[in-house]
DNA sequence: GGTGCCGGGGC
DNA sequence: GCCCCGGCACC
């Protein structure tokens, strides 16, 4: 998907939920082929929080005039906002045709990182790019890292990929050759897809001092005795602003024109304990109010810096 | 927009 | 190690 794309998407669904408290689905048709991002169809609909919050199904579909309402504004904003690349799929690929998730509440309350870290390690290097990122990611601009959850029941199976998860939920809950992608088309993935702010994991490992709650989900790569064991004390009870990226994958892949149907829901959770730990402050220390070098003696007299001025590090003359 | 400086790279 | 600089956060 074009960054673009997906910024209108999820600005469309960021209003949804503050104006009208519900959940907002957004769906996308993509050729398995991984020209996701030129091939994307969306749909949008909308879904009652009153449902269960991590069970997709027909039920859970959008009903009455709201829905209906909604549909017709963002099928409005797709049209207005986008190259044409996105229209409305009136098929029932919007609701999944299939079973329901094999999940339960109970399940989506308590998340916890797999212990098996063994391929989560292994999927760390194709892990990058699915959807939603940024083809060249800036360093330092967002710490935020996407997680793929197993939502099979019983299942706390957590990925850094999403073919990663797919192959996980192939191999263990559909019983298929784990050596290869090939799918009959009649696969169902339902695994979350969860943001995880690095920087805020991390600095919740070296202080555990609370102050406020801001939502996490588990790293790829640390030790998972930690959200075995800790992640309990770690959890909020409640997470008012917490982000849940739900994705339920189908593949309807036919011999001749496979389709591919991807479901995500974006919600928020008021009641979901999705690991959430305290904010801390940035680890960048606050500027002080000393003057350094290059205020003091100015540009003109840049040969008068201390050094670390010079090489535009930390000044060593004028410290804090 | 200016400043401080981290992170990274060239030599 | 020295030096430079892109880029970011802070002011």
């Amino acid at each position: 998907i074009h960054p673009c794309i997906s910024l209108v998407v999820h600005v469309l669904c960021w209003i949804m939920n503050i104006v009208i408290g519900q959940q907002c689905l957004y769906i996308y048709n993509y050729h398995p082929s991984g020209h996701a991002d030129k091939e994307v169809m969306a749909a949008t609909v909308l879904t009652s929080l009153s449902t269960s919050p991590m069970v997709l199904q027909p039920s859970s579909a959008p009903t009455g005039n709201t829905a209906r309402g909604w549909k017709e504004v963002l099928s409005a904003s797709y049209s207005s906002s986008t190259s044409g690349n996105w229209s409305w799929d009136n098929s029932d690929q919007s609701v999944p045709s299939t079973p329901s998730p094999p999940l339960s509440n109970e399940n989506s309350k308590n998340f916890l990182l797999s212990s098996n870290s063994d391929d989560i390690s292994e999927d760390i290097h194709e892990s990058t790019h699915f959807m939603f990122d940024d083809p060249i990611p800036r360093k330092r601009k967002n710490s935020m890292k996407v997680m793929f959850k197993c939502l099979w029941k019983n299942c706390e199976k957590v990925l850094s990929t999403s073919s990663g998860i797919q192959r996980h939920i192939r191999t263990v809950h559909l019983g298929r050759n784990s050596d290869s992608d090939y799918s009959d088309g009649e696969e169902d993935f339902y695994y979350s897809e969860i943001e995880v702010n690095m920087d805020s994991l991390t600095e919740g490992l070296s202080s555990l001092t609370p102050t406020s709650p801001t939502t996490v989900a588990p790293p790829p790569v640390f030790p998972s005795p930690l959200f075995d064991s800790h992640a309990p004390t770690l959890l909020s009870q409640s997470a008012p602003s917490t982000l849940c990226h739900i994705r339920t994958d189908h593949a309807y892949q036919g011999p001749v024109n496979p389709v591919r149907t991807v479901t995500t829901v974006e919600r928020r959770l008021p009641g979901l304990n999705v690991l959430t730990l305290p904010s801390y402050p940035s680890p960048r220390k606050p500027r002080g109010d000393a003057k350094k070098c290059r205020k003091v003696y100015g540009m003109e007299k840049k040969d008068m810096w201390c050094t670390a001025c010079r090489w535009k590090k930390a000044c060593q003359r004028f410290t804090d």
